[in-house]
DNA sequence: TAGATTGTTAATCGATTAACAATC
DNA sequence: TAGATTGTTAATCGATTAACAATC
């Protein structure tokens, strides 16, 4: 009887949602209107239990047997379980050439967050802007926080000062951490951290290929 | 008897290498020598049997009950396991900011390969450099990958344009992919893909943010 | 010797996959 | 009605964690 919304979703479900939601609005914008779990599963070569569980978890209504989930609805379902329309305001720290691309990056928006300012300690880069977001001094971070006061901080500075710019920002009460710098960060239980491993990345990609060419030969 | 070298290692294992390595070489470089399973279990935040038996996997030799392994020896048997050392060539497709970002960072030899040539369809950017690296237009995909023979390819356009991308590159005897685009790509199975799933890591700090909100009140 | 760490086997946990009745 | 798809329960699989004897 009472709705079974207690069971939380796990990492690897949430991260798949994004992926339905591209998928499906792709299918919406050729002009269909309905869906099925295997039909879903087929175009991104997931297996069919798993696309079928992960619709039922976010969704609102029950799906109709042989005709599916309407798209939009399911679209508008996961929508509001990732909740990205309440939006969070984020800093950026380390404005070289992988934080100028995020910056520049002006997808954010859909994603529930805004990035509202930015840091370095280039004084070349300090009082610009990019793409409309101030580059601050990074001596200044805790005074700029203390007025926006957002929730999540992104790291993109070297691994070395990664973890001082880390302990700053917690001091500074940021809530999450997006971490681009290829270190570990000690941090209180309480922060959420989210490794951005391009490393670990590589080191997959670069076995699966070595492991490839020695079967090869 | 025999080396039991047959095991092969999981991507969750591969994954965690280049971790190791980097907190390894930063002990290294403080003048320590010796390193044991629990204390980089404490240090990376890891369980003591996963780092055990993840050095176990690469490591030549066994360790020594009691005082550990060798710092220097570890970080070798890891780059060994790693195979950095063999050096791929490297495509990229798509001279965005993020793309830019990519030729712009200059460690990709420590992870065993090196982007040779970029792609864009852009006339202001192709004929120009980026760090030495040549920008040609995409026309000439196959006639430049007819010369350098690449094995992978990093794919950083929009998503629109990635599967016609992948297409290309797979006719033109790509071995792996590594996609930045928020696109699932329908490759054969012989491909490797590696997706960079920036939206699905943002889906989980959003989520993860959105659920201490609530806690909190 | 005592005690910490190693290597390895067993137990647990969680996610994915399979199976199947209910339903349109 | 027949057949595909849904929701859900059970089985499998793999990775992590626990336990413990062997060793320096």
């Amino acid at each position: 009887m009472a709705k079974k919304r207690i069971l939380s979703i796990s990492k690897n479900q949430l991260g798949r949602l994004p992926n339905y939601v591209h998928h499906l609005q792709a299918l919406r914008a050729v002009g269909i209107e309905k869906v099925t779990a295997p039909q879903v599963a087929r175009d991104l070569n997931l297996n069919v239990e798993l696309v079928k569980k992960d619709f039922a978890l976010v969704a609102k209504r029950q799906g109709t047997p042989r005709s599916g989930r309407d798209i939009s609805e399911l679209i508008t379902d996961m929508y509001d379980f990732l909740e990205y329309s309440q939006h969070d305001k984020a800093i950026l720290i380390g404005v070289g050439s992988l934080g100028k691309a995020l910056l520049h990056y002006r997808g954010f928006d859909d994603y529930g967050f805004n990035i509202v300012a930015a840091f370095d300690v280039d004084s070349a880069l300090i009082g610009s802007k990019v793409d409309g977001i101030p580059i601050y001094n990074l001596d200044d971070l805790e005074k700029v926080q203390s007025e926006h006061r957002s929730q999540i901080a992104i790291i993109t500075v070297p691994a070395k000062e990664a973890q001082k710019v880390a302990t700053r920002l917690i001091s500074a009460n940021i809530a999450a951490i997006w971490n681009f710098a290829p270190a570990h960060l000690k941090v209180p239980s309480r922060i959420i951290v989210q490794d951005e491993n391009m490393a670990s990345s590589l080191a997959i990609i670069s076995h699966r290929l070595k492991e490839k060419q020695r079967a090869k030969k």
